[in-house]
DNA sequence: TTAGGTATTATTGTATACACGGATGCAGAG
DNA sequence: CTCTGCATCCGTGTATACAATAATACCTAA
């Protein structure tokens, strides 16, 4: 997965400014300037403009006159988002069942197992960042190049947003059990009851962030 | 709809490479580096370099360590995107008649009207920019940004991706009648008729797309 | 002839200088 | 007191210069 250049400053500006987005740490509404980002960052305004302009492909941020305004993730888009997943990360799930490798398996098996040993370690911070590699997992290897380009910013908008919301302390148990149980249909090669498992866990996250509290 | 501010070289290296690029002037593989792009458009760098990055965010091309690699769409890309269009278009349908304005249900019949009368002209290429309206007069109005932004991209890639592989005599008549159809159930406010009908119309472009022949 | 090393070149990454345009504030007139 | 016009400033858009890195080609030596 090592790329064959190193991050460039451009990239690490990127990131650091998506992170912050979707944190929160950058208020919808608020207005930054290049100069400002410069001076906070230590950079130069090309890498800062080039991130920008890559914020604003993904509609996170917005041209106007007096600088460029935050716009981030609504608990409406958040919702929006969850319906889009609802209704095609079974696409993802049934490709990754039918171009399955061993590897692949293996690969989805040791996240969940690692889910499971820092969920005994109550890590959050490690469970958050699998959480994400299991479903990156499934995009990377449903043979669609499209699909995974369509589902990976959903849910790594979703779960930056969802980090915001709650800060998971229970969730992180039933998480893991839904993991655990999709994983085994998939390895069962039961495309229906992994898509069936899928739905339930993208149904309860929807829940689990309305109510704000696990049940 | 006018933007605060007149489209920047950034704006416009960004459309023509983003059009070349779908069109297939630029072969999937093909190398091309920012220097040959600005003596091709008469620009500096730095718009390329934004464009570029823009292009990225879109996956439409690579970095390589020879230059920016073309990625363009695939018929399996084409598929893919179909498929998903498939899923999620309906909630953009369902969206649009839920938050439908008069103005709205005004915008998309005219489209509509625009389209027959440019078919008994047989002027294709405004059909198809009519074609393109028509679906993002629905993204637009259907009450999710999330969604406008996810399916609008798609919407444009296809379409372009479409155009390059059938000059779409035969295709424009049924298409449009296809458009009425939809038109006419939003109008009458029966969501599902609406969407079945939707339905049709996308898997009628796939099956056109995959015999490359109007039936 | 071939292998290895070095020099050159090609391309990107970054910083900065300059230009342009709009917003803002101030001053003067009505 | 308000409105208008001008000057200033702030912020972005673009071009370009410089640096670093990696690929390539060439030359030399075995």
């Amino acid at each position: 997965m090592m790329d064959y250049k190193t991050v460039s400053l451009s990239d690490q500006v990127f990131e650091h400014l998506e992170t912050d987005i979707l944190s929160g740490k950058y208020q919808r509404g608020e207005i930054i300037t290049e100069l400002q980002l410069c001076s906070e960052l230590g950079v130069s305004r090309t890498p800062v403009r080039e991130a920008l302009r890559r914020l604003f492909q993904e509609h996170l941020i917005e041209d106007t006159p007096k600088g460029t305004m935050v716009l981030g993730i609504t608990p409406k888009d958040y919702l929006d988002m969850s319906e889009i997943r609802l209704r095609i990360e079974e696409l993802a799930v049934r490709g990754f069942i039918a171009n399955m490798t061993e590897d692949n398996r293996k690969e989805l098996n040791e996240a969940v197992d690692f889910q499971e040993f820092y969920l005994t370690r109550g890590d959050v911070d490690h469970l958050r960042a699998l959480d994400g590699q299991f479903h990156e997992i499934i995009y990377a290897g449903c043979g669609s190049r499209v699909l995974q380009d369509t589902l990976a910013p959903l849910h790594k908008k979703i779960q930056q947003y969802r980090h915001n919301a709650l800060q998971a302390p229970l969730r992180a148990k039933n998480s893991v059990q839904e993991h655990r149980a999709i994983l085994e249909a998939i390895t069962a090669r039961d495309a229906d009851l992994a898509v069936e498992k899928m739905r339930q866990h993208i149904e309860n996250a929807i829940d689990r962030a309305l109510n704000g509290q696990e049940k």
